[in-house]
DNA sequence: CATTATACTACTTAATTAGTAGGCAATCAA
DNA sequence: TTGATTGCCTACTAATTAAGTAGTATAATG
């Protein structure tokens, strides 16, 4: 598995957002019943998304989160490489385990680079605004 | 992470035999002490092949393993869908976790579903052959 | 100042990963 | 025919990750 709960549940958490928030601020307590997901464990999602200011919070009583742009200038890359840590397929890709001794003479790096490519180019080409496009007409594929 | 040292591991196994079985069998001991991998961990992963059909052994004081077919004729597909079990990108798409009851209405579905076809498609498009080829004549990516 | 919201930290339980360890079974060479 | 060499099979383990739960502190508002 490469995309844990922890990445989808941040991508239907910003979907639920970008779809009730309007002018003001959207109570997680409101997201998570809607999306089925415990809010105590969307708590712990949202600083990772706060790290890299992809919401706006409000605290106290009128308090919620808000998207911090439009929908469309969030690619999903953008949100799954920060909840997920990483998108790479391999550990070898992650910079912290980049000591391999072989990487120079590894046969099969390439392989693994070029599948990162893959990935990364394919979910940059998806916007949250798409995914709420693609619902409202009935689906239809992402990729052709 | 997606890919985990099981499927690294057998790809690597895989093309040591491709450069290394002529026209016997070669000892696991040798495959395991050339690509520094534990040879009683490779035990392991191999019966996974073989129940695939995609190694040839040979027991006793001359034994070992060899490729059943041309080097050409596997893809990084087969092999890394045998030894990881499933490379769908998210749990959602393996078809034992399939009764998820948003399936028909879930908004991001699609969205795993090309993703998943995207990995497939580019594991599927590289064999054997070709990364023993890359390897030979130095490098080059296998994206354009 | 009570209510409603987010913020932060600690804990837990289960599964997965990456191996080790050891004995059994087959085969061949001397 | 026996001992060396090989694969086959099962059990065990230590460390990490996944997926939460729980509780308290802090902030804003009416």
């Amino acid at each position: 598995m490469m995309i844990s709960t922890r990445g989808r549940y941040a991508l239907r958490l910003m979907l639920d957002l970008a779809e009730h928030q309007g002018n003001g601020y959207v109570a997680l307590k409101d997201s998570a019943q809607r999306q089925e997901i415990s809010k105590k464990y969307l708590e712990q999602i949202i600083p990772t998304l706060n790290r890299f200011d992809l919401l706006r919070t409000a605290r106290g009583y009128t308090g919620g989160y808000r998207l911090s742009r439009k929908p469309e200038e969030y690619t999903l890359g953008d949100i799954l490489r920060a909840t997920e840590g990483s998108l790479a397929p391999v550990s070898c890709l992650e910079s912290e385990h980049n000591e391999c001794a072989h990487r120079a003479e590894c046969a099969t790096l390439p392989v693994w680079e070029g599948l990162d490519k893959v990935i990364n180019e394919y979910l940059d080409g998806i916007t949250l605004q798409d995914v709420l496009d693609r619902q409202a007409d009935g689906g239809g594929d992402y990729v052709i």
